[in-house]
DNA sequence: TGATAATTTGAAATCGATACCAAATAAGCT
DNA sequence: AGCTTATTTGGTATCGATTTCAAATTATCA
């Protein structure tokens, strides 16, 4: 006896396979008496429904793929916590992958997911290349881009507004007298990265502040990116008197160098991050910070993604969530 | 053309479904030329293998699950990336479940996890029942328990080694001179709750301090709970000058209640946490905690999970791995 | 009551691969 | 050369469900 199969259970109850069958999806096509038969001997037999075979045929895996750079990094676990509540309610599994941030390993993910015909994808895109995701197209499998998006592509997305938000903190910090601010930005491959270098801008001109290009800097990500950026600065005589940076990661690394540097916080350098990660109130001085609504990220995305499975959505859907500025004691 | 299966490639090739199977699956017993043909024409058509076929004929879907309490509690993001690192280069893909600590949920992720076939399964148990566990092990679905175990039921698992962490942090504050230490310990439910207490009574008793009962709670895994406790135990005037929390993150709350009550750390009350969860160094007083290998309990659960499907090992396998106390300036 | 429609059941084909065994071909050796 | 063995290939059954379509049964109503 290896395993009990909806053939054992169509011949211990008596009935056809297609019966069976039927009665094990919940069809609604079947005598309540019979339903209740077989519901009795598939109980009696231990029955356990073979997924494999039911995606097999019915071209549905009931699983999609989740594609993120790093579940370490502590703004994904609300998102993915998002996505996967919303897709456990839906009859969804999901399927981790981490890229690293590399494109390599991305398109990897992806080649096993579709070869495991996951019914579509959520993904955080690497943003170095998008030849994957074209090929997901052409595959017609469909996705949902979380947090970036490319612009001229036409693809379903997801994000917030990082135009306003890097507005909301940079504003912030000139109005409180800072004019000197140093702008630690994430990689411009970014879509977020390049817009919030928008609201930057944006934000100076406003307030009639000239742009300096010494106080850009580009590519961090993680918090030795911030620590190195700040130590450079700061050794290189760099005058500024706020930090504006890519992600709360980063801004520890910038609070962890103005400390070993000795200068103070708020007073001698004003700091701002970016995501509003969970421990950044727990800091020696609270984190002012750009709240990012992560978890709705990931709900609302699969939301989405459901409804291109399920429904035949033509049109590109793009979906634009509020950030807000959260003013602790840093800045 | 719906989608280039397997058949296509054959007829195309001219060879047969059999010469081309093996050649998709690097058989070796094939001519090297006709290999080389194939997979042109494989290539050609832009043939994808599909898993879902192969995994019904063979038996394996190289997924595995991957069953946690809430992959937003900060412990869990790198005992996930762990598994995920190995797994991957393994071969498998994971399924990521979230019970939040409740029973009800476990059952069902792996009832839907032994649907969908999977090849094995890394849990952290609730532990407040393990009928479902039985029923894993009766359907032979090899498994491996990650940071609790059940000690009589000879399940294979990786734990760390609670008596000795909670033994050295103990016995840290009481070298200190501390011998009124508050524990706030985790849920008795788990292993890993009542190993603590193990650890926590043994480095009394050694030191010839009586065990005050008053001093003990339990029950406590959020920040909250922490919090709670403390503002509970010094509007009792409960008598203490240490505190020894079942997690960082309850040592969060612990810290964010005294501060409250205008004790100050580590002076008037001396902390201690449990995980050394990232950022916990970041505190205003970096926290005194007990490190647990996050990842490695991922990585070489995997990598014990791997041997178990892949090897037929009959005895079970019990890892301890070491904790250590990294002294910092809460306690 | 008899014709028609609705409900319920079943038989067979199918999803796309792998497994198993037999056949064909090539290689090795006395 | 002739026989044995090794290598390579092919045919068919199979994994365990769903789907499709037809048949049987029951219900409805003039």
């Amino acid at each position: 006896m290896s395993h009990i199969t909806l053939d054992d259970v169509a011949k211990v109850s008596g009935f056809s396979k297609s019966t069976v069958s039927r009665v094990l999806r919940n069809d609604p096509n079947v005598n309540p008496i019979t339903k209740e038969k077989v519901e009795q001997v598939a109980q009696r037999l231990g029955y356990i429904p073979n997924i494999v075979a039911r995606s097999l045929r019915s071209k549905k895996t009931t699983t999609i793929g989740v594609v993120i750079a790093d579940i370490c990094n502590p703004f994904f676990p609300s998102v993915v916590r998002g996505v996967e509540d919303v897709a456990r309610e839906k009859g969804y599994s999901i399927i981790l992958c981490n890229t690293d941030e590399k494109y390599e390993r991305e398109k990897e993910a992806l080649n096993t997911l579709i070869q495991k015909r996951v019914d579509g994808l959520l993904i955080s895109p690497v943003q170095k290349k998008f030849d994957d995701l074209l090929e997901l197209r052409r595959q017609k499998i469909p996705f949902v881009l979380i947090g970036r998006h490319f612009d001229p592509l036409e693809m379903d997305h997801i994000v917030t507004d990082d135009i306003r938000g890097a507005f909301m903190a940079t504003e912030y910090l000139i109005k409180k007298g800072h004019k000197k601010i140093l702008f630690i930005n994430g990689p411009l491959y970014t879509s977020c990265a390049r817009e919030r270098m928008a609201g930057y801008k944006k934000a100076l001109v406003e307030n009639n502040i000239k742009l300096d290009t010494k106080l850009l800097k580009e590519g961090a990500l993680k918090m030795e990116d911030g620590y190195r950026v700040i130590k450079k600065a700061i050794s290189s005589k760099l005058d500024f008197t706020a930090v504006f940076a890519f992600s709360d990661l980063v801004a520890f690394g910038v609070i962890k160098a103005l400390k070993e540097q000795g200068r103070k916080m708020p007073d001698d350098v004003a700091v701002v991050g970016y995501d509003n990660i969970d421990f950044g109130f727990s800091l020696e001085l609270p984190l002012t910070t750009v709240h990012i609504p992560k978890y709705e990220l990931g709900s609302e995305g699969m939301k989405l993604l459901h409804r291109k499975i399920n429904e035949k959505i033509n049109e590109t859907q793009k979906i634009v969530l509020d950030t807000k500025l959260i003013i602790r004691d840093s800045a």
